[in-house]
DNA sequence: GTTGATTCCGTAGCTGACTACGGGAGTAAC
DNA sequence: GTTACTCCCGTAGTCAGCTACGGAATCAAC
């Protein structure tokens, strides 16, 4: 109730949600927030709502959606949708869970041929670079 | 002892070693593998070298190298540089150890959506949309 | 000796997510 | 009322890592 719907321009719309002001008309472009009405010959003016839609973008990013994800995000917005979100959800948590196993394979590896390299200093041939020659284990993924 | 150095065209490289013929131009191009001289009026002919020096990059690739830095890497490749090589793949590990736990808060937090939406299925708002309006806990990585 | 695949080489296009530029119009501060 | 910032808008450039195209030369098979 205490809401007051500000009017902001892009500028300040972009300060506010640590933005660039470019960045946001790309956003136009794309279609993914919308461009208000410009008054006759003056400046376009842009509300909470169009900051909130900035957050809920660039937290959807951070969860790894694309930003054709975040379209379709979007056209959910209603609320109303909520199997396809779990839907969508679930199939970024298994691809979130991919990348991890696929990244604690190459901690390991990276770990083990940094070890070595400490360790068999007198060698002459360094065993990171020998290793990349190899190739580590199975790098199948 | 048993290994005949065999002669490839650029094609059967490719297929040896899982690449495409661009590609392979390409690394040439950026001066990541080197052209064979071509015999006139023929065609250049590849070795066992050419296919190991691809696997490298392929390794190095799979452990996060970009293309610049594994040029970087080719550059040590006579395994005297050991402490140079060591630097880097410390410097490598610390962002993969970086990245898997930013992608760890990112399955919680997609874990806790896509559970919300599994439970609270009777109410109105789809959890997980309003959360990324709300925008999910403090997303600063 | 002809057909059909490959090679060669330069250049151009693609994807994703921006980022920059340029020039005219509007706005804010003093 | 002038200076200096900001907005508007379209277009173009950036980055990484490829991928595609086109036309001539070469090779492999029959």
């Amino acid at each position: 109730m205490s809401k007051k719907p500000r009017s902001m321009t892009i500028g300040a719309l972009a300060k506010a949600a640590n933005i660039g002001v470019e960045t946001i008309r790309y956003y136009q472009r794309r279609g993914l927030v919308a461009e208000p009405d410009k008054p006759y010959g003056s400046i376009r003016h842009y509300d909470d709502q169009a900051l909130a839609r900035l957050q809920f973008i660039r937290t959807a990013q951070w969860l790894g959606f694309s930003l054709d994800e975040i379209g379709g995000l979007l056209t959910l917005q209603d609320g109303t949708h909520c199997d396809e979100a779990r839907v969508l959800g679930g199939q970024k948590l298994a691809k979130v869970r991919e990348k991890i196993s696929s990244l604690r394979r190459i901690e390991r590896t990276l770990e083990g041929l940094v070890q070595a390299c400490c360790t068999e200093q007198g060698d002459v041939k360094c065993p990171l670079i020998t290793s990349l020659y190899k190739g580590v284990e199975e790098n199948t993924s």
